[in-house]
DNA sequence: ACTTACCTTTACGTTAACGTAAACTTTGGC
DNA sequence: GCCAAAGTTTACGTTAACGTAAAGGTAAGT
């Protein structure tokens, strides 16, 4: 059955959002469902591209950045100068998810810190 | 000189800001400068602050979240009960943390991949 | 037939994080 | 003494990403 599909509600649980979340996705043309009627039928891909839009936004990027990053996937990319400037936006795009990476390194080092201050504070505490 | 201090526009020049968003970090509490006269003056602690929550930033925190992780750090945590609040707030912060790690990685590695096709297909037109 | 459970559209409301403009004071340079 | 640059407060505007409510269609179970 390689043709599955999802009712909104499937995704909606599936990921943790409201169906609201998913129809915005829609007006906003990030996925485009087929329809049963009136209903919205979802497919494996439509699912992916949600998951994807998730994935974004749990490191902050807007709706809009999400679409951009999934839409390097599909190849539009006809000559060479869009080839180009795609890699140039892979190139800018590497470099920050990196310092993003640095400052997630960061901020767990902190993690450490506090954590050692208060098993330390605890101890004290029991004696 | 250990007691530096720096003006708005030095703090906001140096992280890329306007003036407006430091001055709104002080409405809403997330910075307390010394005044001279009118004029807001920032120590050195101010600047870590305010560079702390623009690293919050970068990785999705919301303002208030990254005031919550600062807050962190001072120990206003007396009793016991709140040093094992604090673990657990500690333990939370660093899955998801753990998770936006993942994330990134996981988008990083598909950067390699569309930039491995951009070249392969860039070498096909060479020809 | 009736309720219950989902689905739909339309539309106004809300919060966060500033932007932007107006109107005014303070300060260093010529 | 005056102008320009940088500072100040007050206040309304804006965008993103949904929340929430109203009003209704549809399909399954009893």
């Amino acid at each position: 059955m390689p043709d599955k599909t999802y009712t909104i509600s499937d995704l909606a649980q599936e990921f943790g959002v409201t169906t609201r979340t998913i129809r915005f996705y829609e007006e906003k043309g990030l996925v485009t469902p087929l329809r049963e009627g009136q209903k919205r039928l979802y497919s494996p891909a439509d699912r992916v591209r949600i998951k994807l839009i998730l994935r974004g936004k749990r490191i902050g990027m807007t709706l809009q950045e999400c679409v951009d990053f999934i839409d390097m996937y599909d190849p539009e990319h006809n000559n060479d100068d869009q080839l180009h400037s795609l890699i140039d936006d892979v190139k800018h795009r590497r470099e920050k998810l990196q310092q993003q990476k640095k400052d997630i390194d960061d901020m767990l080092s902190g993690l450490d810190e506090v954590q050692a201050l208060c098993e330390a504070a605890l101890a004290r505490a029991s004696n």
